[in-house]
DNA sequence: CCTGTACATACCTTGACACGTATATGCTCT
DNA sequence: AGAGCATATACGTGTCAAGGTATGTACAGG
């Protein structure tokens, strides 16, 4: 197999749960490295090396606040989940589409 | 750390590249498996594999037509990732709002 | 029946990655 | 400058998943 690896997909960053778990912390508003690793429960080297790990795949960005770091959704990566599972919505509508004929012709 | 596993998430799934090309390949109509492996340019074997995640997982479905197996796409797994997606949503469309406010100030 | 075709599975190897623990860096305040 | 807090990184380890090769199963046609 040819391992041309670093191009590390969008997929794969989201496929970790505590990832997304941040993620879904970070929809709401900025949050501080320590206040994701008390809402999370997770050890505070844990919390860095994901936010690395998303910080480079553009998933987030930081400030410096103090000693302090905030950390902030940015919108892209997701849009190209979003862009990617555009096909498949069109085919899944037509399928409730075609249900909804379906039950029209039933009464 | 506890691997309590078996869950595979959707999101483990889709991770992987060449299930994504399957995927996008079922989503205009249903595929042999020998169709798949010579589109993809993918081996027999690691097809197979690979459908048979997607099967239990419950991405796609099979049929059998005579020594041919024809998979098709289910909607479901994929609609999970779309819910998943939707608060991202509202947050991404936020943004462009905020943006399209500053540059109705602008003129 | 026997051969070929289509697909599935078994086994092994390898590499990636997530974790934990320990330690480094950097900032603030006194 | 030194103490303490907040965050980042280094290193070693275990687990898992994907690939390759080989082989099994099942159906079709002569």
């Amino acid at each position: 197999m040819e391992y041309t690896k670093n191009v590390e997909s969008v997929f794969e960053i989201i496929a970790e749960p505590n990832r997304r778990a941040i993620l879904s912390l970070l929809v709401s508003s900025q949050q501080s490295v320590g206040e994701i690793e008390r809402q999370l429960r997770m050890p505070q080297p844990t919390v860095s090396k994901h936010l690395r790990v998303l910080r480079e795949a553009g998933f987030v960005e930081s400030t410096v606040d103090a000693q302090r770091r905030l950390y902030r959704l940015k919108p892209e990566p997701l849009q190209e989940v979003d862009a990617w599972l555009a096909p498949f919505r069109r085919f899944w509508s037509a399928h409730v589409d075609a249900l909804e004929r379906h039950l029209d012709r039933m009464d």
